[in-house]
DNA sequence: GAGCCTTTGAAGAGT
DNA sequence: ACTCTTCAAAGGCTC
């Protein structure tokens, strides 16, 4: 976890977060990260996409192997590039973040020592407005498409839109105001990043807009209908007449899901590619490139986002979500000839420390024995599950 | 149409 | 105290 300032006491800060920088291995795996370029995304890409073909026929067991290989590819590249030196391109795409979509970076950060974290911090930019949306949803910081920054090459960008402007906090604070009674004490430094947030009691806010936390019971689909649903023409009144389900708060989203959401968009844009199974496979690794502080950034900002969801829904409990999706996953899992375990499962059974750290790709492998990707004694690798279930797979 | 995949992190549940 | 499980987002894909 990078040093946050928990600033006055603050303890909503998960303290697990430093996980994410315990060792100097994975440092080293942060430089490495960072020759990343453009090249060879779509190398991943293209091993990613080879990969799920593979899925398409294959068995657990080599769809593992295949992820071992592109794992290798990866870990070649990596080597290659340090090799070459620090040319790093990949247009800026480890510099940090910009934010450019998420609306309430925009504004001034009192938590943020650089202030705004954007350039163009105060250049409020347009939205698109789809599905007929209210031009006010624009204002949620939830919403995809003012949270992904659209590269500019993108023909869906609109943000060069002449004429319309976004506003800023003053305004937000007169589109959202602050309902009487509705929301417990919100510090003033929080207020900059909540007026968008207020809702009434209904989960509804007062202006009709939904919280991006709160969607109706079924989820998404039933999420875009009500949407449309808001600023539906008249004749579909009637349908909205039945009688409203109990709307469901989602979990407050973490400083990774906040960087995906972010993020997603210009990885799209880079590699063509649609599968968000293999484009959160990329962000994961380049969130692992991210330094400290780009990071911390989004702690920081998941760390305001669970205060605020607390704020708002006091009595709300993660458990109050459990149960909503069936997990036919789980009945896999309970398989346990084809299940490598957890990072943790592979701790008990090796006899290693807590404090042994893993690899990232393969999560199995000691650090400081084995990369499992890049190790040349793979698959001799015993100690990594992933391994023991290539040699069984395999031999 | 529900669930899976895939990622990391937070939090509740279980041991 | 520690480990395990679930759920947050996303959209193509499978069953």
């Amino acid at each position: 976890m990078p040093q946050l300032n928990s600033g006055g006491g603050d303890d909503l800060g998960a303290n697990d977060e430093m996980i994410s920088f315990k060792d100097e291995g994975e440092q080293d795996e942060k430089i490495q990260e960072n020759a990343f370029t453009e090249g060879d995304l779509a190398d991943l890409k293209s091993s990613l996409v080879n990969e799920s073909e593979i899925n398409q026929n294959s068995n657990a067991a080599v769809v593992r192997r295949g992820q071992q290989d592109e794992q290798r590819v990866y870990a070649e590249k990596h080597r290659e590039h340090l090799d070459e030196g620090p040319k790093h391109q990949d247009g800026g795409m480890y510099k940090a973040p910009s934010y450019s979509g998420y609306p309430f970076l925009m504004l001034p950060d009192p938590y943020l020592p650089n202030g705004p974290v954007s350039p163009s911090a105060n250049k409020v930019s347009v939205v698109q407005q789809p599905h007929g949306m209210h031009p006010l949803t624009s204002l949620l910081p939830y919403s995809n498409e003012h949270f992904n920054p659209s590269p500019p090459h993108l023909p869906t960008d609109m943000s060069q839109k002449p004429g319309v402007h976004r506003h800023q906090s003053q305004d937000l604070a007169s589109f959202y105001p602050l309902p009487p009674g509705g929301v417990g004490q919100i510090p003033p430094s929080m207020s900059w990043f909540s007026h968008s947030l207020m809702l009434g009691p209904s989960g509804m806010h007062p202006t009709g807009i939904p919280h991006p936390a709160i969607v109706p019971p079924s989820g998404k689909q039933e999420h875009d209908q009500f949407d449309r649903n808001m600023y539906a023409k008249p004749h579909s009144e009637p349908k909205r007449e039945r009688e409203p389900k109990k709307p469901v708060i989602k979990k407050p989203l973490n400083a990774f899901m906040l960087y995906m959401k972010e993020m997603r968009a210009k990885v799209i844009a880079e590699c063509t590619l649609k599968e968000s199974a293999a484009i959160n496979q990329i962000l994961g690794r380049r969130w692992h490139a991210l330094t400290r502080e780009e990071q911390a950034k989004y702690y920081e900002l998941a760390r305001k986002e669970r205060q605020l969801h607390m704020q708002l829904y006091p009595s709300w409990s993660a458990r109050d979500n459990y149960g909503k999706r069936k997990r036919r996953k789980r009945d896999k899992q309970q398989d346990s000839t084809t299940d490598p375990g957890s990072p943790k499962k592979c701790r008990a059974r090796f006899g290693l420390s807590q404090q042994t750290d893993w690899c990232g790709p393969c999560r199995c492998v000691p650090l400081l024995s084995c990369h499992a990707s890049i190790c040349p004694s793979f698959p001799l690798s015993f100690i990594c599950c992933y391994a023991q279930l290539y040699m069984l797979s395999f031999h």
